[in-house]
DNA sequence: ACAATGCTTCGGCTACCATCGAAGCATGAA
DNA sequence: TTCATGCTTCGATGGTAGCCGAAGCATTGT
């Protein structure tokens, strides 16, 4: 039965993932749900015997993608489901407490970090969002310029869009991505707020205690 | 998660069951998924927990239905990527005589006809339904007076609310019970439109032809 | 050729959860 | 009252499936 396969957290997390449309690798996808290579190869197996997803062989990569609008339209309905009886996920997610807090998603900052800091912005009306489309407002571009000398010629970029939101893993909530995603998360990084872990693979970012206070001050909620 | 509700095969057949709309008892979704009562109750209160189905008490039974048309979207949705795998589940049809058609319900009509005559009255808006609860409309008052000539002071009981929903045995919908149910049941034996069925125990109830065609005109939805 | 990367298969471990027996309530009937 | 039916809760068991370590292919790069 089809939804067996959704109803397990890793398989739902890939799932999850792939509902942006974009084709993954096996082995992002298995960082996105927080499990080993092999476990989801055996995941990924499953979903296509299931019709879920299609894998795109290119050199030695696989890149899967979900079959069609119809797989990711009834999971747009389950999760619709989930949403109203407030029965939203609480994924075991990942087990590591400081991947939870902070990480690179692709070139960007996520984890919980991330969200509070779009939530900082969008509240403050830094940036405007429009489901997945972010756009950045002229107090956000002030913003920007005055705190991290980040300016909106250096987010010119011809393949990607200037913001985007990406559906955090952990938290479940968007984080901001996209070339101003990228421009800020390397800014911390040259700002010595904030570094990539040293350990080989690992995605998760470190905060220097005076970054983080930085960090903090600029877009905090007043919880930590 | 919701997936997972219906992953598990039992969860996946009683769900399945309960598609046609009709509500089960807990010992029928039991006996339809082939597991013991005690594992059924499990089951039903965590689809319960997670907003699939929705508990209705009668007596000592306990009916179930899904709790609206979402969930059965999301069903067929579901149920429509596992057809295209080759993977489809059948449902068994009904089996009954005509004591599924017409029969007594205590002393209003029940069965099929009992069934359509509420969804009748329910869509041309002459009375309005809230849970058990049903209201008669100002429209359904002169309706009942022209048609059957019962005015709403023939209705006044003081032991019995005057209209009530009563989910019906053979059809697992509401059918209209209470004063103003019995009181159009009175009404068509008076007008020789149906009869009780003389065999002594019997509940069937049979309609003549012309009292059929009469019942039709009022109560009809076209597939009569 | 060799090494490195990406993914898969195999084997064993573990945890979860569906399942059922027995007992406990609740409702309705005699 | 006492009995019967319908459903639930409790406790224990077992099967299944997710998970990872190690090893095996496949592809690409040097």
């Amino acid at each position: 039965m089809v939804a067996a396969l959704v109803g397990d957290p890793a398989r739902a997390n890939m799932l999850t993932a792939l509902m942006n449309g974009r084709a993954l690798t096996a082995s992002e996808l298995a960082q996105e749900a927080g499990i080993t290579p092999q476990t989801a190869s055996s995941h990924l197996a499953k979903l296509e015997a299931g019709g879920l997803v299609e894998p795109e062989k290119q050199g030695r990569h696989r890149y899967y993608r979900l079959t069609d609008d119809d797989v990711a339209g009834v999971l747009e309905g389950l999760a619709g489901l989930a949403a109203r009886t407030g029965h939203m996920r609480v994924r075991t997610g990942p087990k590591d407490p400081a991947l939870r807090r902070a990480r690179i998603c692709y070139d960007h900052l996520a984890g919980d970090l991330g969200v509070q800091m779009l939530d900082s912005l969008r509240e403050r009306h830094l940036v405007k969002q429009k489901k997945q489309e972010i756009e950045l407002t002229a107090e956000g571009e002030r913003f920007l310029a005055k705190n991290l000398q980040i300016s909106s010629d250096m987010l010119s970029h011809p393949r990607r869009p200037v913001c985007k939101a990406c559906l955090d893993w952990s938290e479940r909530r968007h984080h901001l991505a996209g070339t101003l995603g990228a421009a800020m998360m390397q800014r911390f990084a040259e700002l010595k707020w904030a570094a990539r872990d040293p350990t080989p693979g690992s995605r998760v970012v470190n905060f220097t205690r005076t970054g983080e206070k930085q960090f903090a001050a600029l877009f905090g909620n007043g919880k930590d």
